[in-house]
DNA sequence: CCCTGACCTCAACTTAGATTGAGGTTATCG
DNA sequence: CGATAACCTCAATCTAAGTTGAGGTCAGGG
């Protein structure tokens, strides 16, 4: 088995479960890469697959297309990239998880006390003006959150 | 100054932070609503702003608007939302959010074991074939994670 | 040899959540 | 009264992440 090394796109297809029209667009943005046959095919190499698995799992974390792009063109270009290669990438998204994870965390922090009050003050309220919806998308990427206010006596309805 | 009980969209966009077309586009979706003066313009009430803070709070739930609308119409159509009533629609978000916040966690776990073993193997990883990316994107969503299986030794690349 | 299924390109369409612009009206300040 | 800022509608555009379809080519089996 290790011995045909290239695989077609409908083969990538049912092996990934990603769809072929997907995969051509993988391709176009640069996520994968693959040779022409003579008739103008494409053939993948096996490690597309891995490719293919951190790209899913990148965008269940959250990630672009577009970042995952940037992270995979750290790949060595010719060598097939190795464990540790891969375990490097993967490490990078863990910060981003923890980060997604630990806002979240403040939301619903901040949610059972604004359930309690009532609130939902655009004013008093972290939750409103928030400041690190942005994580992960794009490059400047703001990170703060503004530090929080007591839910105030008049927070409630009028 | 709680003598004037309706504002402008201008008002309502600068006191929310969200512009103004959003805040049209809001209307047309039926999320937000306003009277008109005899000059066709619109004037708010002041809860509307409350409104405009669940929205907020909402989509960096993750909730798309369409969803959020849903949510919003259960509230009573012409009285003044009170305290209870908003705090009953903020608990609704918080399963939602228990559910994301355990959803990544478990991803994160499992990007720890395969960042240890550098594997990321579509047959063999959890974190490939996830089915459930799409909690909290549609009704019938599905919440089931495959059991995961071991990293095998040749999970690694070739 | 020819049929069929897998493949090719390219353009158009989809959904969500808006933003931008054109062209025109209203409200307010001095 | 006039300038200007804020408002109005409606259509077009944008990004992300693809899917769908038209029209045409390639490869392998019977």
């Amino acid at each position: 088995m290790p011995n045909n090394p290239e695989i077609t796109v409908g083969q990538l297809s049912s092996r990934s479960g990603v769809a072929v029209s997907a995969l051509h667009f993988y391709e176009s943005k640069g996520l994968i890469r693959s040779r022409r046959t003579a008739g103008n095919q494409r053939r993948f190499s096996r490690d597309t697959l891995r490719r293919i698995a951190f790209i899913r799992v990148s965008q269940r974390v959250g990630i672009p297309l577009r970042a995952i792009q940037e992270a995979l063109s750290a790949l060595p270009d010719e060598r097939t990239p190795t464990r540790e290669d891969w375990a490097r990438l993967s490490a990078m998204w863990q910060h981003e998880l923890d980060d997604r994870i630990r806002q979240l965390e403040r939301l619903r922090h901040g949610l059972t006390e604004c359930i309690a009050c009532g609130c939902l003050s655009l004013d008093r309220c972290a939750l409103a003006n928030p400041d690190d919806v942005a994580a992960a998308s794009g490059p400047g990427s703001r990170l703060m959150v503004a530090p929080r206010r007591e839910c105030a006596p008049d927070c409630g309805p009028e």
